[in-house]
DNA sequence: AGCACA
């Protein structure tokens, strides 16, 4: 019951999950939702009697999980309030192969489970990103840092309205508005003029905020300006 | 409520 007691891990479970959500779409909501948090290494969700309503969310590091335990505690997804604990071992597509003194087969199984985990933590990114894929190719090298400030960005909790930085000069609302209208739940571009290179865009709620935050991460509308993409604050 | 790795 004391939840508080469960000690770190770089996994969280969640419970309270709408069970009528079809496996691959949670796994893909999921991870659209906890990549604002850090690196997402796999995403597990089973539909069997026991582990129905329930998964288990992998990042590469503690902290985003610490991050993502407090931020999205009671967050309401599928129009349930999730109820995130860090999990209570660690993940499989964790283990590391350095069983350097057992020699025998069951080393070589592990390694060839966990290329299969791997092959399929890459299904998942490959699934989230593929109703945007305006920004594949458009992506950087790695996952983009907004450029403000010292870099908690990452603690600011879900909004419907996303904060958009380092757009290049001539930015225009109706640019953003094409870019951002073909995400579901879509409202409104609002940009500033006093204030070039930021915007604020719109949309019905968190969820789909969060969709169109992780499919434009990063998207550059010139080389030089990979937009960093925020929840705008309360 | 339920802690796995289809």
């Amino acid at each position: 019951m004391l939840t508080a007691d469960i000690p770190p891990n770089q996994t969280i479970y969640i419970k309270n999950l709408n069970e009528k959500v079809k496996k691959e779409e949670l796994r893909r909501s999921l991870y659209c939702l906890f990549s604002q948090y850090g690196r997402i290494l796999d995403v597990v969700a089973l539909k069997t009697q026991k582990l129905r309503g329930q998964a288990w969310v992998c990042f590469s590091e503690v902290t985003a999980a610490s991050n993502a335990v407090r931020q999205m505690q009671g967050f309401p997804f599928y129009d349930k309030p999730m109820r995130i604990q860090y999990a209570k071992t660690k993940s499989d597509c964790l283990v590391e192969a350095e069983g350097v003194y057992d020699p025998n087969a069951k080393k070589k199984k592990k390694q060839e489970e966990k290329a299969e985990r791997k092959r399929r933590a890459e299904e998942v990114q490959q699934s989230a990103t593929a109703n945007g894929s305006a920004a594949d190719n458009n992506r950087g090298p790695t996952s983009f840092r907004p450029a403000s400030g010292g870099g908690d960005q990452e603690t600011i909790p879900p909004n419907n309205i996303l904060f958009i930085q380092n757009l290049p000069h001539g930015t225009t609302s109706m640019m953003l508005h094409v870019l951002f209208q073909q995400y579901p739940g879509f409202k409104e571009v609002r940009m500033v003029e006093a204030k070039p290179g930021i915007a604020f865009v719109e949309f019905e709620d968190d969820i789909q905020s969060s969709m169109a935050m992780q499919a434009l991460q990063g998207f550059k509308i010139t080389p030089q300006n990979p937009m960093a993409i925020s929840f705008a604050k309360k």
